[in-house]
DNA sequence: CGTGGATAAACTGTATGCAGTTTTCAGGAA
DNA sequence: TTCCTGAAAACTGCATACAGTTTATCCACG
C-alpha cells in the first residue's frame, strides 16, 4: 500500500489538469469520475479535494459537486498586487536583517545568473530565479510573511509561466533583479522595498495575457 | 442526516480546545478518540483535521497522528508583525480606493464606538473593534490581500482576547482609530498605513503575555 | 411549444472493515 | 541499570457500502 503519496500526487495531477486549462472554471469535478479516472476511490479524492479548496483552486459547497474556481482579472490583478506589496516587505526585511552569509549567498546566486542571461537560457534562467526569490522570502526572517508570500506564489504559478519567452525579459529581470540585490547588500530597506514591489508589478503586466476569460 | 454542518461543528469545537488550551502544542489528536467523543465515526474527523491542517492549527504527517501545532513566540511574533504590515497596506489602499460611502460608513462605525469607550463597555467595543477592521479589509478593494489578512486574523484571534482588558486599552484603541479614519478621509495613504501599522504593533505587544510556552 | 412536477438516476456524506504502518512495551544481553 | 530487539497493540490510509440529497429526465398539462 504506498501511502501518504497516493493523494499528493492527485493534488497535483488535478492541479495540473486545472492550471492548463484542460477544466475550465466552473467544470464540475465529481468524485466518482475523478476515483475512476485514477483508480482510487473516492475517498482519497475526497481528501484531495480538501487541500485543493485550501489551496483555492476549486470550491465547495454542501452536497454539491466541487467545481473548478473561476479566478476573475479582478482577482488575479489583486493576487497580483498581493504578491507586490509581500515581496517589497521581503526585500526592505532582508535589507535590515539578513545575516552576512546570506547576503553573499543571493549575491553569489545573483551573479551566477548573468552567464545565464548572456546564452539566453530561459529554463535555467527561470530555475535560478525561483531561488532568487526563495532567499527574499526565507531572508526576510519572519515565517509568517514567508508563508503567505510562498501561498500567493503558488497561486500564481499558473499564470507566470512563460513569462520568460517575452523577448528581451530575460536580461530585464536580471537589471530588477540587481537593483534589489544592491539596495540590500546596502542595508537601504526602503529601496530595496520599492525595487521588488517594481519588479513583480512588471511581471503582473507581462502575464496579463493569461487572464482567464470569465466562464458563464 | 444532518450534512454539511457536522464537520463544520467539530472543527469550530476542536479548534476551540486548540486556543483555549485544553489541548497543549504538542498533544496528539487520534482519529478515534475523536470520533468517540464527538460520537461520529473516523471520516469525518478526518477531514475535520484536514481543514484544521489548512487553518494551521495541527499539524499532520503521514501515516501519524495530527499534533497540536506548536506556535513559539518567534512565529506569534512573526504573525503580529504581518499583521501590522498587511493591515498597513489595507490602510493606505482604503485611503486611496474607498468609495464616498465607504468613507462615511467607515467615520459613522468609528463615531459610534466612541459612546462605548465613555461608558467603558469591552465587550460591545470589541465588536465595534472587529466590525471597525473589517471596513478597513474590504475598503482595500483587493479581494486577496482581504484574504490574507482574514486569514491571518484568523489565526492570532486567539492570542489576542482580552486585549481590551488591559487599564486605559480602549481610549488608547479609539485614539489610533481615530489617526487611522482621520488620514483615509483626507486620502493620505501614506499616514494612513503608518497610523494602521503603529496600531496593530501595539496590540502586539498588549498580547505578548499571551506566549506559548514551548512544549518539548 | 413551453412549463411544472414527479420519478429515477446520479452523486455526496458518513459508517464500517481490512491492510499496512507506527508505537508501545516486555524480555534479554551488555 | 541501560540499551537493544521483537512482537503485539494501536492507529492511519484506503476501499466499500448505505443513507440521504441533488440533478436530470420524462410526461402531463396549459
Amino acid at each position: 500500500m504506498r501511502s501518504g503519496t497516493t493523494v499528493e500526487q492527485m493534488v497535483r495531477a488535478i492541479a495540473d489538469l486545472i492550471v492548463t486549462g484542460a477544466m475550465q472554471p466552473g467544470d464540475r469535478l465529481d468524485e466518482i469520475s475523478l476515483a475512476n479516472r485514477f483508480e482510487v476511490s473516492r475517498t482519497p479524492v475526497r481528501e484531495a479535494l480538501s487541500q485543493l479548496c485550501a489551496m483555492g483552486l476549486v470550491d465547495r459547497q454542501p452536497n454539491k459537486s466541487a467545481v473548478v474556481t473561476n479566478v476573475t482579472q479582478k482577482h488575479l490583478t489583486s493576487m497580483f498586487e498581493a504578491m507586490a506589496e509581500l515581496e517589497g516587505i521581503c526585500a526592505r526585511l532582508c535589507a535590515e536583517r539578513m545575516t552576512l552569509e546570506e547576503r553573499k549567498l543571493l549575491e553569489a546566486e545573483h551573479l551566477a545568473s548573468a552567464r545565464l542571461v548572456h546564452r539566453g537560457a530561459e529554463e535555467e534562467y527561470e530555475a535560478h530565479n525561483t531561488e532568487f526569490h526563495s532567499r527574499l522570502y526565507y531572508g526576510a526572517h519572519s515565517d509568517h510573511i514567508t508563508e503567505l508570500v510562498t501561498q500567493t506564489r503558488a497561486r500564481l504559478a499558473p499564470f507566470r509561466r512563460a513569462q520568460f519567452r517575452i523577448a528581451g525579459r530575460l536580461a530585464q529581470s536580471f537589471a530588477e533583479h540587481d537593483k534589489i540585490v544592491t539596495a540590500i547588500l546596502q542595508a537601504d530597506g526602503a529601496a530595496a522595498g520599492q525595487a521588488a514591489y517594481a519588479h513583480v508589478s512588471i511581471v503582473r503586466e507581462a502575464s496579463s495575457v493569461f487572464a482567464t476569460v470569465p466562464v458563464k
